[in-house]
DNA sequence: ACTCCCCCCTGTTAGC
DNA sequence: TGCTAACAGGGGGGAG
């Protein structure tokens, strides 16, 4: 997991925490952690020391971080320390650069290279009291110039990674992403996701319905617990053949995946234990809302049928045996 | 070109 | 109580 919702929420917090600062050093505690990173451990601490974050990013289940060299430029990307001046709005948390300045004639500094994260199973980045303890855990560490808050790379099972990478020169229209994941789909709450695209796609799609979804090169930032749950929203078996479905079916599909999706997201992410949390170290609360994953046995909320669990691609699919055929 | 499966890890829990 | 096997939210890479 963590899935879209999750890993949008920890987005946030980076937003708020970590764009605008400057990396005073980086070190790599795992070399596991930057497997995917060429320069290795020491390539990639130095690629970080003296890099400003400039945006907090994401698509599916990747965050990125455009950096910056050296010290922010006064005027540009200017950090919001201490609290606004009352009476003042808030600026808005809109990604410098995007939709501001318009024309095309913007200066050449957009940022080449990102820091590109994974969470995997089990990451998490935390920011906190640099003089804290240091978990077992920890598979990396920035600390930041302002000598502020630092930032953590949490990894129980090491399948989360970091590196430094360049960002892909964008084609017309589209939003430049890191090299490494231009073979990710755009997820469904982004604005290049095409449901039109999305359901010719998965039309063609010799699999299961749940395999489908679970393919991010078709549509991102979907994972075991979020496929189930749209599935049973939308009254879907779970290995029902892509190809067999209806137009109405792959509609109600999308809707529903759209839903919970925002569903969870509103309300934290979904956290069964404290290996899933934000920024701070907080659990989400969507598992309360979950009507399929993790039940079985229990009724069903619709018809009160006891949900059941099925063995998938070494996993499990939770799934209402009457509502969902 | 597509689909599928194994495997990378560590920790917890269910079952014997 | 203690051991073992199954299982956990992901996805890259190679086999077929």
């Amino acid at each position: 997991m963590p899935e879209l919702p999750e890993v949008e929420t920890v987005r946030e917090g980076l937003e708020r925490h970590v764009v605008g600062r400057t990396v005073a050093s980086a070190a790599v505690l795992n070399a596991r952690a930057v497997r995917r990173d060429l320069a290795g451990s020491e390539g990639f601490a130095a690629a970080m020391a003296g890099r400003t974050f400039l945006r907090a990013e994401r698509r599916g289940k990747y965050l990125w971080f455009p950096l910056g060299d050296g010290v922010t430029q006064p005027g540009r990307v200017a950090r919001q320390d201490g609290p606004p001046s009352p009476g003042e709005t808030p600026p808005a948390h809109l990604p410098p650069g995007r939709d501001s300045p318009p024309g095309r004639d913007s200066p050449p500094e957009a940022p080449q290279e990102a820091l590109l994260a994974h969470l995997g199973m089990s990451g998490q980045l935390l920011v906190g009291d640099p003089d804290r303890p240091l978990s077992p855990h920890v598979r990396a560490r920035f600390t930041f110039a302002d000598d502020g808050p630092d930032l953590r790379f949490t990894d129980q099972r090491t399948f989360g990674h970091l590196m430094v990478t360049q960002l892909a020169d964008p084609d017309d229209h589209a939003r430049a992403v890191p090299a490494p994941i231009r073979h990710i789909a755009p997820d469904p709450l982004e604005d290049a996701f095409d449901p039109k695209d999305f359901a010719a796609r998965l039309a063609r799609k010799k699999t299961q319905v749940k395999r489908a979804l679970l393919d991010q090169s078709l549509v991102s930032g979907i994972g075991n617990i979020y496929a189930d749950e749209a599935l049973w929203r939308a009254k879907l078996h779970w290995a029902r053949p892509a190809d067999t479905l209806a137009r109405a079916e792959v509609s109600r599909l999308l809707a529903a995946v759209r839903e919970v999706l925002t569903e969870a997201l509103k309300a934290g992410g979904t956290s069964f234990d404290a290996l899933y949390v934000n920024v701070n170290g907080e659990s989400g609360y969507f598992d309360r809302s979950l009507n399929a994953y993790g039940r079985a046995g229990e009724p069903c909320g619709r018809c009160a049928a006891p949900i059941s669990r099925a063995s998938f691609m070494n996993r499990s699919s939770y799934f209402c045996p009457r509502c969902q055929r």
